[in-house]
RNA sequence: GCCUCGGUGGCUCAGCCCGGUAGAGCGGCAGCCUCGUAAGCUGUUGGCCGCGGGUUCAAAUCCCGCCCGAGGCUCCA
């Protein structure tokens, strides 16, 4: 049944003439009804009494809202391309007005199977107008049946949890002693019964506000951040440091593009198999979306090249700039999830099994790296071992050799049967403030994607094979190691510490405060020797007390504050106050840049990219 | 997508219940202060009270819808 309610001041109808034989007895009278909610109404087949009592209890629960308490039920059959037999769509429609009047509606209807000739005026309020469509309770079955079918196939999900111990040990989850593993019990409590403990919000989101890190874009769709200068300074510092590695390991670094045609074969399959919600593009007569990992025009490249065994394993990575998940609302929060972030994407194209393992060890052990390097050492984050029985029975021995590299207990996952794309994959989680895990690295073992993008290899006798494919983000999306970082400052707060970011990362890594104007130039000659030594120096020459100076780059967790007056003009001796040690060091300025080298060696290195002095810079927050 | 809470100068928030001249602190700007390690003083600027509609003589305040944010579901290759 399909109804078209509209809330009305008025309507008048006049009937005209009998359009069918079944047509009921009515005057040719002009009618005329005011406040009253009209119903137009067409009876579709398959629908029964029972429709028209829904129907009724729908609209009247509506009535309600509106405040009204008088309708009109008007025949209408122009609202359907399925209509009932008009005897049956009489019955229907009179079951109505009998409903209706019983629960007390003030109920009029126009004559059915007439041409009627009618005015209405409809009120302007956004909920005037409503249309409706019940269904046959068979109809509402049918429906559920194909969500039971989605349900059944998520069966074969079905997952049994265990702790597996570097000694190669697998513990039942809730058999293991978590004492002095209290991150890992909070990541395994969340993974496997998604209990939320959070009430406030996550404390990165103030923070990346505050520190002029990132913030929400009103402009954009939630979930597309807006990065200022300091915090594009830290993104594109992790980029390059993830870049760097993938190169190092040997992967061919390339870019594809943003959006693809949902025409084309293998995607249109692909997507099918891949149920993340996507943007969609419409241009011209195409229909694209925007890609929501890197691996399909890496697999398209890649199903185009000629390779053999002998190149294998074959790396082709790219940073993805950016990937698009048109996630739900409720889960895109802060620099957490988003809907456009920056992924780095590797895939590993394999001859077979012993030596996609092989890789994929190495690949392990490179992303504990990484992640130590970006400032996330293993404390930090859990990591989660997953893979299906089958996998699990012939291959016990690689499995526990990863958990010896990791050297200490992980989180596992078995899936009764493969239901993904993957037969293994494992992932580094962070646990944030809120008890809330969010992936980090991870890596997967592929074996049905080749065959889907007909990606072929010579093997050594001259034949094409399909090759295994491994998909490694070897940091996670770079936004959500900012927001890990950032969490991660903010625990140590919470423990008396005070809150940093890496010295590498620092967007000033020394400020220079002069007693006062008198002392300008000397604070200029200090920042250029330290620019000189690749140091991100700036200089807070604001009128405001030196009392006042500092406890600003205090707030901006500056690691090194140097207040400089009559005593550093005289003397060559610095106090340098360290943040990280939470005093004041009397140092030279070589010994400053030596300590500060020697930190950062090894890191990328970007200039300051706001003006040094500080009264040349905007406010972007606050 | 669902439920709950919220949106008021650039920022943080009060006012809303009980409709009647829009408030504070911070910031910005101007002036004074020229300072030894976490907030110096005075003045001043700045508001489609998220957007649209409704009720009312009158709406930041009441009602409806939408948008955005948070929390919880759900989701999460």
């Amino acid at each position: 049944m399909r109804i078209l309610q509209l809330h009305s001041n008025f309507i008048q109808y006049k009937p005209i003439q009998k359009e069918i034989a079944i047509a009921e007895e009515a005057e040719k009278e002009q009618k005329r009804l005011e406040e009253i909610v009209v119903l137009f109404t067409a009876v579709e087949e398959g629908d029964n009494e029972a429709v028209a009592q829904k129907a009724i209890d729908e609209v009247q629960a509506f009535l309600e809202k509106l405040k009204v308490n008088r309708i009109l039920i008007y025949p209408y059959a122009h609202l359907s391309s399925n209509l009932a037999r008009p005897e049956n769509a009489l019955k229907i429609v009179k079951a109505m007005e009998a409903y209706a009047k019983k629960i007390g509606l003030e109920t009029y209807r126009a004559p059915f199977g007439w041409n009627k000739q009618f005015t209405i005026s409809i009120k302007g309020h956004p909920l005037a107008e409503q249309s409706r469509t019940i269904l046959p309770a068979e109809a509402e079955e049918k429906k559920k049946e194909k969500v039971s079918e989605a349900v059944k196939a998520q069966e074969k999900l079905k997952s049994t949890w265990y702790i597996l111990q570097p000694d190669g040990k697998m513990v039942p989850v809730e058999e293991f002693d978590f004492k002095g593993r209290e991150n890992l019990q909070k990541f395994a409590t969340y993974e496997t019964s998604k209990v939320r403990a959070s009430q406030q919000a996550p404390p990165h989101v103030l923070l990346m506000k505050r520190l002029e890190i990132a913030d929400y874009e009103p402009g954009s769709d939630p979930g597309n951040i807006r990065w200022y200068p300091k915090g594009l300074l830290i993104k594109s510092l992790l980029e390059q440091l993830v870049n760097a590695k993938m190169t190092e390991y040997g992967a061919m670094e390339v870019e594809t593009p943003i959006m693809y045609d949902f025409q084309h074969p293998s995607l249109a399959d692909y997507i099918n198999r891949f149920p993340a919600r996507q943007y969609i593009l419409k241009s011209e007569n195409k229909t694209l979306f925007l890609r929501f990992a890197a691996c399909f025009g890496q697999f398209l490249m890649v199903h185009d090249a000629q390779f053999s065994y002998k190149q294998m394993p074959l790396k082709v990575y790219e940073l993805t700039r950016y990937s698009f998940r048109r996630e739900q609302r409720g889960e895109v929060v802060g620099l957490r999830r988003l809907r456009a972030f920056t992924m780095p994407d590797c895939h590993a194209f394999c001859t077979d099994r012993e030596q996609a393992k092989k890789e994929f060890l190495i690949r392990f052990k490179l992303c504990m790296q990484i992640l130590e390097e970006i400032g996330l050492s293993k404390g930090d984050y859990e990591a989660a071992i997953r893979f299906s029985k089958d996998f699990y029975e012939e291959n016990k021995e690689f499995i526990k050799s990863l958990v010896k590299v990791l050297g200490r207990p992980a989180l596992s996952e078995m899936w009764r049967e493969r239901f993904f794309y993957f037969i293994m994959k494992w992932d580094f989680n962070f646990v944030d403030n809120q008890d809330k895990a969010a992936a980090l690295s991870t890596d997967q073992i592929d074996v049905e994607n080749a065959k889907r993008y007909n990606i072929t290899y010579v093997d050594e006798k001259g034949e094409k094979r399909h090759p295994l494919i491994m998909h490694c983000s070897p940091s996670g999306a770079i936004e959500r190691c900012v927001y890990a970082l950032l969490e991660k400052a903010y625990k140590e707060q919470q423990k008396g510490k005070p809150p940093m970011l890496p010295l590498w990362l620092s967007p000033t890594q020394v400020r220079i405060i002069p007693m006062s104007d008198k002392y300008f130039e000397h604070a200029e000659k200090l920042a250029d020797s330290l620019d000189a030594q690749n140091v991100r120096v700036d200089i807070d020459d604001q009128t405001f007390t030196m009392q006042k100076r500092v406890r600003e780059a205090e707030r901006e967790w500056i690691p090194y504050i140097i207040v400089v007056g009559q005593k550093e003009i005289e003397s060559d001796v610095l106090p340098v106050r360290d943040r990280k040690a939470g005093k004041i060091r009397k140092m030279k300025l070589e010994e400053l840049t030596n300590e500060i080298e020697e930190i950062v060696k090894g890191k990328p290195f970007k200039r300051l990219p706001v003006p040094r002095h500080l009264s040349k810079r905007p406010q972007f927050y606050g």
